[in-house]
DNA sequence: AGATTGAGCGGCA
DNA sequence: TGCCGCTCAATCT
């Protein structure tokens, strides 16, 4: 667990490869530790909306240890791209299955905010979060306030 | 192996 | 609005 500018983030690792991380939090949970203190960082921008999730997944090295479907929805869920939304019905009709079985998937991502699974909501309303729904709002609304100020200038 | 459980959705009153 | 049935992978029992 690492902690920088108020924020405790979780990191586990595996054969060098981040496989498990928590988004930024507000108190530690187990023990602190240095390793991996340039991905925290990364961890805490996305947070912030300050920096867009494909270039962190082209820096870090991370595995997703996770069962093959699990994986198949995670992948989709990579191509939204930063600011916007897609719904839980839209994922299962371009995998052929159904929602739930996509937001089950989803509520499992051991890759919070490097996988952009906040960017999943339900058809009439936000659906849900692991960290809770305040949680994926606020990040939701972040990014949104990124796209419009880019778009004013 | 069978039953239950969701981070859902569509239909119908 | 509210309820009901459908769905299907994961998680119990």
């Amino acid at each position: 667990m690492i902690y920088i500018d108020g924020y405790y983030i979780g990191l586990i690792f595996k054969d060098g490869y981040l496989v498990e991380n928590t988004i930024p939090l507000k108190c530690r949970l187990e023990g602190y530790s240095e390793e991996g203190e340039e991905i925290a960082e990364l961890i805490l921008k996305l947070y912030l909306a300050e920096i867009d999730d494909k270039k962190v997944r082209k820096k870090i090295k991370y595995k997703l240890l996770v069962p093959e479907f699990t994986k198949k929805v995670l992948d989709e869920v990579c191509n939204i791209r930063f600011g916007e939304t897609k719904t839980y019905g839209e994922i299962a009709k371009k995998l052929k299955t159904s929602p739930r079985a996509v937001g089950r998937a989803l509520n499992k991502n051991p890759l919070p905010l490097i996988i952009p699974c906040h960017r999943v909501v339900a058809k009439n309303g936000l659906g849900g979060y692991s960290y809770g729904v305040e949680e994926k709002a606020k990040i939701l609304k972040r990014e949104k306030d990124v796209l419009l100020r880019a778009n004013k200038i």
